[in-house]
DNA sequence: TACGTTACATACCAGTTAGTATGTTTGTCA
DNA sequence: TGACAAACATACTAACTGGTATGTAACGTA
């Protein structure tokens, strides 16, 4: 019954598990999946292939378990949380939206967003990998498209407005300036980008 | 002084380099650039490794050939040509973006972007591809924001306008709508996002 | 406390892949 | 026409890399 409950290192397969797919979290986020190396991956946490094969059954699942339990629960954390109860909807994406470059400013221009290099990489290659991270799109476009509604109703914007389209429209302007920012490595250059996109949220407001 | 100039295979230095730059710019567009083969190259051109490294001193400089000689010009051809010398210019714009998902709609669908493709897999990792493709993007902003200044000096859009930062937005926009569509894969989806940019487009009118 | 299972570690293998060394043919030019 | 360089082809290698086979220590359990 002593079950020494310190966090410590002597058997803890479920942090073991966590502490390999975070690593392989960073790993694709910096090379790609394709560029992943499940050394590089093992080298970094210490362990080696015998506990990776044993909590995955080859490269491809460690890559799915990637997509399903760190960027999925990334999104909702960053999007969901901060719309689902906000007064003024529309307020709270933008303010979502221009806080962004604060956040994590040099992995955000040098690496730009984890899910949209793996759809971008992945999606034309692996059905599995473009199912799965069509899902966490699906789910984002569902609480960007909730949040306008929200604000429509509370007549913060426009009535003649297709949210659906919109939704999908700001996720892709969003996408499109992270992803821009990349070539030219700069905050300056992502934050010039994002009041473009500020700009249009302002233009659908009642 | 018989040359046959049948464009035969006798030997033909040029069109062989073109060849293999085209092959491996499928391969690339496909697969990214660290999932392009040297082999699947040269197997869909017929030549050898003789041939590729007498041309090319090693993968990374092909990578970078390729950068320079076909995709810079094949966005030349899509953006600057049409632009140059458009009466309208925001017309000519709109036109253009409205009418990409027509030209090769499997392949945009599928693939994406060749450009945005290249700096999101590359400008992280490789400074030599990140100044090439950033050079294609400053080309592309450049022809975008004369575009926009032109059509302002026409007074078609509003003077308050910031050219340089709204050409920089478009770009995001259209890459982003793009990389959408490569999720769901669906032309609709496509179309559906860019009516998004078409709006804004509109939305810059005078 | 003996036993079986889970959670790893170690050692190794086979296929792949960029790159090289060398040979051969074609065109050019003195 | 003979020599020389360009334009390839062929054969090979070394290193990497995902995956496997096997061993072992910890943990629960009857």
């Amino acid at each position: 019954m002593a079950t020494s409950n310190t966090q410590r290192s002597e058997r803890n397969p479920d942090k073991t598990r966590q502490v390999i797919l975070q690593a392989a979290f960073m790993e694709i986020y910096r090379k790609g999946y394709q560029g992943m190396r499940l050394d590089s991956v093992l080298a970094e946490t210490g362990l080696t292939k015998g506990a990776l094969y044993h909590h995955f059954s080859n490269k491809q699942s460690l890559g799915y378990a990637v997509v399903e339990d760190v960027i999925q629960p990334m999104m909702a954390s960053i999007w969901e949380e901060p719309l689902i109860a906000a007064d003024d909807p529309l307020a709270a994406l933008a303010e979502v939206i221009e806080t962004l470059p604060d956040k994590k400013p040099r992995e955000l221009i040098l690496f730009g967003c984890p899910l949209n290099n793996l759809i971008q990489e992945m999606s034309p290659q692996d059905s599995g990998f473009r199912e799965r991270l069509d899902t966490v799109m699906s789910n984002w476009h569902a609480t960007t498209e909730k949040a306008l509604i929200n604000a429509q109703e509370k007549e913060f914007i426009r009535a003649d407005i297709d949210c659906h389209e919109t939704a999908t429209f700001i996720m892709a302007a969003l996408e499109g300036c992270i992803g821009l920012a990349k070539s030219a490595q700069s905050v300056d250059r992502l934050r010039s980008c994002l009041r473009g996109l500020t700009q249009y949220l302002q233009s659908l407001e009642n």
